[in-house]
DNA sequence: ATACTATCGGAAACCGCTTTCCTAGTCGTT
DNA sequence: AACGACTAGGAAAGCGGTTTCCGATAGTAT
């Protein structure tokens, strides 16, 4: 592995020469560039980052911390779509992704810390779990920059989201426009922020349309399949049950779709169905389902950006909601009675 | 952030003491270690990695590529289970793990070189895709430690991989001991090494019951859910259909189920089907899928144990394959001809 | 008392690169 | 001819640790 001495050496020129040439600055004349850039394509010489890190106080790598609870707020794919967003932004400055899983978010905030103050990373992207605390508590005690992707209790912490208010306003107008006015809806216990938001979303929707969301029309989960089973039974076992659904994620979406078949209803004939996240197995289910796509990629880029811009000291501006998107599949239809009418 | 040079001062030792203390090395008095130690706890000190690393050689991070094509082998949640098994591993020698994902192999071999080359990892697991070759060659021309999950053409590369082999002859046996004779297989084309041995493995059970694999019971798919459905509907049209199908991989299992259920036929009443993988989505099915468990978790782990014996320079010695484990759900039954007999 | 060894601690070189500052040379101006 | 401005290149001092080597002291054996 050569070194910056050596190139120099056989560039005949010195260290500092080389080191101009590298990192593209004026005042070396055309030929003696030529000369050098030669010699390092020969010799495949690339820069220690470690080396140019100690002198520039940055490691060119970037933390992403994912507290990885059972409970956690995203499936899987989602994930790795928002790890996909971070690593493509990082790309472009150069930057690498270094990747801090943990098991409980106490554990994830000690590594984080560390991982910071050991300069082993610049800055953490940290995904939301249901307990942020740890990490705000140990990371405000320092001074690199960090950014949550969820929501966050403190106003002074910088945070990346989806517009789950926005999504959740699109999936209940297209079930109103669909001609639903009997709306089910399937939330969950504790209620992570995001659900929330969902839930104004809807609240929201109806009130476009002088309806108000019926409490006795929500059923409460707990994220998991068997849940959203339970509740959409609930549901349905009611005198006057609804003609559509909206489970706040897609697993209880599941859920609900393989309650109805039990009770032998047809989706989405007699009842309408939608979800929320657009994982992957929704686009796979019968009828596929119709949900809300969570922008995973786009959410990685948004904490990616970001963080460099805190990185360069620059004030980042008021980061508004990243889009989502309703995607229209098979789950959805007019209710029956419309039908009939 | 204080330096060790803050340190020594504030303890008033040398730097040099101050090091032997942070790395638990003797020639320390007592006393002075407890004052060190004191200190460092006040401070809250974390030596930096970068500055470590320059004089040791280390970077104390270990590299993942993943040449995240579409056609990659693996379901993202294994993926994800891998890099756990890594991380834990890592994390016993206080190492931690980059990601590095790209589009193409070719793009993510390059990307492999230069980061070992501008030693921001000390080696890199890579995960096998369709298309090794980039790697092999790109990586085979330095010297740093490199370990593949999965199979390599070339013997001298360092593979970790599950026991595909196995694991298809225990869910071969088991459809063998309900009663099975006449057993469907859907494998793909091409054909990843995996699957080349898992179809060694169904032969192989076939033989121990005295049969052997009849070609006309053996479709070919191509990984995805809908070539599974299309495939286990060519071996159900037949004649003479069989009683139970294999299929290579969970996806295609589900697309065997679906072609069943359209068929009219019950799961696991008239038909047994067998996937492999466990991916997450197997247990959600009705009826939960019988599968072959592919250990991500213990992948991840041996491939970092091997690559830090390659590291620390042992010879290391022949790794078996990972086992696998059959997870016996509800997809599997005795045939309907054995029940009349 | 002397020689030898083990323990404790520090001075200084070094890892490989960046960066500041300096010198020397070349122009263009007045 | 003298002066400043700008260019090209290099010497050397870091960055924050580790490590080697050396000296001083104390303990033990002869």
């Amino acid at each position: 592995m050569p070194t910056i001495d050596e190139i120099a050496r056989l560039a005949q020129v010195s260290p500092a020469t080389v080191s101009k040439v590298v990192n593209n600055r004026p005042y070396v004349s055309a030929e003696t560039r030529r000369r050098i850039e030669r010699v390092i394509a020969e010799t495949g010489f690339v820069p220690s980052q470690r080396a140019r890190g100690l002198s520039q106080r940055r490691s060119y790598v970037l933390g992403l911390m994912v507290p990885y609870t059972s409970d956690q707020l995203f499936s899987d794919p989602h994930l790795l779509e928002i790890m996909r967003g971070i690593e493509a932004e990082a790309n472009l400055r150069e930057y690498n992704l270094l990747l801090s899983t943990a098991r409980a978010p106490a554990d994830a905030a000690s590594a984080c810390v560390r991982l910071l103050r050991s300069d082993v990373i610049d800055a953490a992207v940290v995904v939301e779990t249901l307990d942020l605390q740890p990490f705000t508590v140990a990371l405000t005690e320092q001074t690199a920059p960090w950014v949550v992707i969820g929501y966050a209790q403190q106003a002074a912490t910088h945070t990346v989201h989806a517009d789950d208010y926005g999504g959740a306003l699109l999936a209940t107008r297209h079930l109103l426009e669909l001609g639903h006015r009997r709306i089910g809806l399937i939330t969950s216990n504790p209620r992570p922020f995001a659900l929330e938001e969902r839930l104004c979303g809807v609240r929201d929707a109806l009130g476009e349309a002088d309806l108000v969301l019926d409490d006795a029309l929500i059923a409460v989960g707990d994220l998991s399949t068997a849940s959203g089973e339970q509740a959409g039974r609930q549901l349905l076992d009611r005198s006057h049950p609804p003609t559509a659904i909206f489970a706040l994620n897609d697993r209880m979406a599941f859920g609900v779709v393989r309650a109805a078949a039990d009770l032998g209803l047809r989706v989405p004939d007699d009842l309408s169905v939608v979800g929320f996240d657009d994982i992957s197995q929704a686009a796979l289910l019968t009828p596929a389902l119709t949900t809300v796509r969570q922008p995973g990629y786009a959410l990685g880029v948004a904490a990616a950006r970001l963080l460099f811009a805190l990185l360069d000291g620059k004030p980042p501006g008021p980061l508004g909601p990243i889009p989502t998107e309703l995607v229209l599949r098979g789950s959805t239809a007019p209710p029956r009675t419309l039908e009939r009418g």
